[in-house]
Formats: C-alpha cells, sequence, structure tokens
DNA sequence: AATAAATATTACATAACTAAACTATATCGG
DNA sequence: CCGATATAGTTTAGTTATGTAATATTTATT
C-alpha cells in the first residue's frame, strides 16, 4: 500500500498551471491531512477490529476513560466525538448492547441521561490500549520529539483558524 | 461552533495518568488530524453543495482535472483519491449521471475503463474553483509562509512513515 | 492449455446524515 | 404560580454513503 504523495503533487502543479489563481501551500496541507487522517483511521479500524469496536465507537469509550469521575452526558459525547446527537444515540445503544457501558437517568436534571463505562468497558480499553499504544507511536515513528512539538503547535494554529 | 482541543487535552492527561504508558505526543497528533480533516471536510462540503456535488465526487473532479491529457482508469481514480474500488464505481457513475465525466472502454486493455471530463464538467469546475480557492485561503488564514512550508514538510515526514 | 492475476462491476449489508416529531424537564417573564 | 419557551435526549423515516464479497471479463503467466 505504498500511498506515495508524489502523484498528488504533480496534480497540483498541472491544476495550478490550468487555474493560477489556485492555492498551491494551503491545497497541498488540506490533502496531507486528508490522506493522513484516511490511513490513520483504516489501522486504527484494523487495529480494533479483533476486539469487537469501530473506530466511532473506540473513540467514545476512550472519551468517557478519560473524564475524571468518568460520567459524561450523550451530549457530552456529541461534543468531545464531533458525531451528531443521533449518532450518539445510536453507538451509545450498541456500547449498551455490548455491556461496555450504562446508561441511567440523571438526579439533579431528570431530562439528561448519564453515561458511564462498565468494569468490563474499562476491562476490554485495557485489553486493547497496548496494541493501541503500539500503533500511535508506530504511526508518529518517523519524527523525533522536537518535530513532534512543532507539528503539534502548528496543527493547533491552523484548527485555531478554521474554528473562527 | 467552538470546537476548541483544550477539552481533548484535559482527557488526554486523564488517560496517562490511568495509564502511563499511553503515548501522549503521538495521540495529540493524531486528535488534530481527526479534528481538522473534519473541519476541512464539512466545509468542503458546504462550499460545494450548491454546485450538486459532495467532496468525494469533488476529489475526483480535480484528479481528473490536474491529469495531464485527463484520462484516467477507476483504478488510478481509486489510488488517487483513496477510495475502494467499489465506490468509485458508484461515484463516476453519478458523475457521469451529472454529464461531468464520459466513459469509455480502453483500446489496448479491454479490462480497462477510460475516464474523461466533459466540457460541462470542466466549466463546473472551474464555476466552484473562484470559491474553493477563497475557503483553502481561509482555512489556512492563521499560518504564515514558513509555518506553511513548515507543516507541509512535517506531515510530509508523518505521512511518510505510514505508508511503510 | 490451464491457471492465475488484474479490472471493473454488482449485489448485499452496514453505517451515517438529515430533518422532523415526540417525551420529559427546566427556566423565565409576567 | 402559570404559561410560553428552551433544553436534553430519543425515535423514526427517508436518503445517502461506505464497506465487503462474489462475479464476469480480459489479460498475463507458466
Amino acid at each position: 500500500m505504498t500511498s506515495s504523495f508524489a502523484p498528488t503533487e504533480r496534480r497540483l502543479a498541472v491544476t495550478c498551471e490550468r487555474y493560477p489563481a489556485f492555492p498551491r501551500e494551503p491545497a497541498v496541507l488540506v490533502r496531507l491531512v486528508k490522506h493522513i487522517y484516511k490511513v490513520v483511521h483504516d489501522d486504527a479500524n484494523a487495529t480494533l477490529k479483533p476486539y469487537g469496536v469501530n473506530h466511532p465507537e473506540y473513540n467514545l469509550l476512550m472519551m468517557m476513560y478519560g473524564t475524571p469521575g468518568g460520567e459524561m452526558t450523550p451530549s457530552d459525547l456529541a461534543d468531545a466525538a464531533g458525531e451528531k446527537s443521533a449518532n450518539i444515540t445510536r453507538l451509545t445503544n450498541q456500547l449498551c448492547e455490548k455491556g461496555l457501558i450504562h446508561r441511567k437517568g440523571s438526579n439533579d436534571d431528570r431530562r439528561k441521561v448519564v453515561l458511564t463505562l462498565t468494569a468490563g468497558g474499562e476491562a476490554l480499553i485495557e485489553s486493547f490500549l497496548p496494541e493501541i499504544c503500539g500503533l500511535l507511536g508506530r504511526q508518529t515513528d518517523k519524527l523525533g520529539v522536537d518535530d513532534q512539538h512543532q507539528l503539534e503547535r502548528l496543527l493547533k494554529k491552523m484548527l485555531d483558524g478554521l474554528t473562527d
């Protein structure tokens, strides 16, 4: 799966020739992000498949794992994971059916629903985390520590500009 | 839509506390890419909607626009756009129905299919490109020229490590 | 000639998005 | 306190998108 970026760059060059106003640099960045996201997403799905969860479900689980107290409402999850609320209902249903999370009504605001990880959910997370850590490590293999910090800084700057 | 990254960082900190082997820096990078991709993708879809094409269709059109000679096979497109071949058939069907591309059998290898942009396809591309250029510009607004080049370099390095 | 590999399509199953309707609760202005 | 309005979450239906696996056809290999 040698998805070299070179052909994409050649196409951008041709595009700029045909349409000189086309901003090469921003387009390169956007296409790079797209390429990287795709590979990362596919890798994660492949790694998670044996554990019976897909990437969106993994994201929800990790959001809950990383929340102090471990309680989140569906709205919290929607914000955190960038999913639509209709999706959250579907995904949390799946996680409930698998026994990974637990759903109960909130006491202080009875419109709300509180989701928590079950013991089984935490156990599953901690069973796939070793592999996930390995994957994350491999995915940033080529980058030195300085590179990683630079990249973090620049991506944050870019994200900042997007959410205005 | 203030999708600040701060909550995500707090969750990563908690995750690292609970599971010390968790590699914070790689995880930050992956989550940043995911956030950025999502916003970029949604923005592009919104911009393209009035033109009757979605993001994947736009990608295919731009791949063809940027290909010298303008001829591509479905396999070429699948590689270039990172789509599954079954998807390519569906997407190119849609583009054919809209009269934006043309499909014909290849002469030298009769397994192959050759796709070309129609005049209408090129016209549509050049009608939405002004808006797309504006969007691309805004999406990288916050980054100076040096930042953009640094970011390009680092993303390429990361992508390199992914496709081993 | 037989077998394997490549190309594209098809059919089926899953997943996701959208928009609206619905339940229940909370909040605010009078 | 009352009634209007807003919020939280779910549900439904319809549409669109994506992924998987099998198939037909043509070309390559041995």
